[in-house]
RNA sequence: GGAGAGGUGCCAGAGUGGUCGAUUGGGACGGUCUCGAAAACCGUUGUGCGUGCAAGCGUACCGUGGGUUCGAAUCCCACCCUCUCCGCCA
């Protein structure tokens, strides 16, 4: 949601960041609207003033015992005109915020000019793309053959893109989500754990900005929940309606989580295998902060995200997105692209976004500085902190030996209660 | 799932139709007093929107949304949430 007094005050600024979007300047038309609705609150606030002063003269008419009837035939006069100037000054202010709803946040100035992916500009690469002496597979071809990576049994029970991992896969990929649990929840990290609810109401959904654009992303159950797309949904909901104070800022929660998406309108893409799954579990992490700290907060947030990557021996390079490839909440974001050696490519595997306070505002999630009095909306940051299931596929295709097996990540070592090797396929 | 109680300001807690944005107490903040502190006393202590250079003024907000009324925190309806008891259950 956007602040009408930033696009009053700032309309080129607000048209340059649409602009960025690759959408048409609006400040004009949206102020038009704004300009009316003022002019139809101020009117409607003058007749209620005067109602108001009536009703007051009447009370006290009444309670001496005189005669109020011509007092009541003033305000009952003003019916018709106070009725219809609530009334528009309503339908303005609601014409306002459905404009403003669906519009995305505002980029960053350096962020990227670009239409899609293609406008991506990687800023930093890590580690070694390892050189195979063998043809590397990928994940499906790797997980299937051990008999505990089973597409075909999940689809029995539940269609495409899902799927069945059983015994140490199953263990590797609850280490791998344990392990990143601990690094986030370390002194370190700084990170507190969270077991959010799975299931929100629209009020949460439309906080973080997936309603009312993204409903059919979602999954909806038939008494009116949503299953969360992502943990960052109410996480990031733990501060809505809040008025928080500014030490306690930032606050940082993460929650290892399975995320749902329907990937309406995905059909036929990166069907193979675990990359694009309707549920999918993922460690997420949120910050809560003040906006001098946000800018600061995204950045530490990409390196704990980073710092996964590092444990784990995986190769990656991070990239910050152009206007047009962002999600609609965010201001700036960095994806973290792993290396997939059975796809030849780096793979989005986090994505870290700063809102601003694109979310914060349409939670009302806010915190009282210390100088100053009043009260300002929070900045709300979110990442993933990996994607369990993409991070299960990196380690498969990266540590992968020639007959099959896949060596056990270092850093893995003691989640996996002494198991080094994934065997590969018994012959 | 059944029965009951209740949702008021930072907290506790009054208020059941008329200057109520809201009594009072506590807390917090500022001040007086004190060498300092405590105590005591005095004062301050909400948010949104509109308007104004500003001080201010106006308006709305007592869980949410409707309704009744000249006038609603107070009456009516629906919904949400919390608590207690019963049932069921990981």
């Amino acid at each position: 949601m956007h602040d009408i007094r930033f696009i009053r005050e700032n309309p080129a600024a607000f048209d340059a960041g649409l602009k960025k979007r690759n959408l048409a300047p609006l400040s004009a038309e949206i102020l038009a609207v704004d300009t009316r609705r003022r002019a139809a609150i101020t009117e409607s606030e003058q007749i209620q003033a005067r109602r108001k002063a009536l009703s007051q003269q009447i009370g006290m008419a009444k309670r001496k015992g005189e005669s109020a009837d011509a007092l009541m035939a003033e305000v009952a006069a003003l019916e018709e005109s106070l009725r219809k100037g609530e009334a528009l000054a309503a339908e303005l202010d609601a014409e306002l915020t459905r404009r403003l709803e669906v519009l995305p946040n505002l980029p960053f100035d350096d962020v990227p000019d670009g239409t899609d992916e293609t406008g991506n500009v990687e800023i930093r690469r890590h580690g070694n793309q390892r050189n195979f002496p063998f043809q590397p597979k990928d994940h499906v071809a790797l997980g299937e053959a051990t008999g505990e990576m089973d597409f075909a049994a999940a689809s029995k029970m539940s269609g495409a893109r899902f799927v069945v991992m059983k015994g140490k896969l199953a263990r590797l990929e609850r280490a791998i989500a344990q392990f990143m649990l601990d690094l986030h929840t370390s002194e370190e990290g700084g990170y507190t754990e969270v077991n959010p609810p799975l299931l929100v109401r629209d009020k949460a959904a439309y906080g973080v900005g997936q309603l009312p654009r993204f409903a059919e992303d979602m999954f909806h159950t038939d008494n009116g929940f949503w299953l969360i797309p992502t943990a960052e949904l109410p996480l990031t909901n733990l501060a809505a309606e809040l008025v928080l104070d500014e030490k306690v800022l930032p606050l940082r929660y993460t929650a290892f989580s399975p995320c749902f998406r329907s990937e309406a309108g995905a059909a036929g893409k990166d069907t193979r295998g675990m990359i694009r799954q309707h549920q999918f579990p993922k460690v997420e992490l949120v910050s809560i902060a003040t906006p001098e700290q946000s800018d600061e907060e995204h950045k530490r947030m990409t390196g704990r995200a980073e710092e996964v990557l590092r444990r784990l021996g995986l190769p990656f390079r991070t990239i910050v997105l152009c206007g047009g490839d962002m999600g609609p909440a965010s201001r700036k974001t960095f994806d973290i692209e792993v290396w997939l050696p059975g796809q030849q490519a780096y793979r989005e595997i986090s994505s870290c976004s700063n809102c601003g306070d694109y979310q914060a505002r349409r939670m009302n999630a806010r915190y009282r500085p210390k100088e100053g009095k009043g009260t300002r909306f929070v900045h709300t940051l979110n990442g993933s902190g990996l994607a369990v299931g993409r991070t299960l596929v990196a380690i498969l295709e990266n540590y992968q030996n020639e007959d099959g097996s896949v060596t056990v990540p270092e850093a893995l070592l003691p989640y996996m209660g002494g198991l080094t090797v994934i065997p590969g396929p018994s012959k």
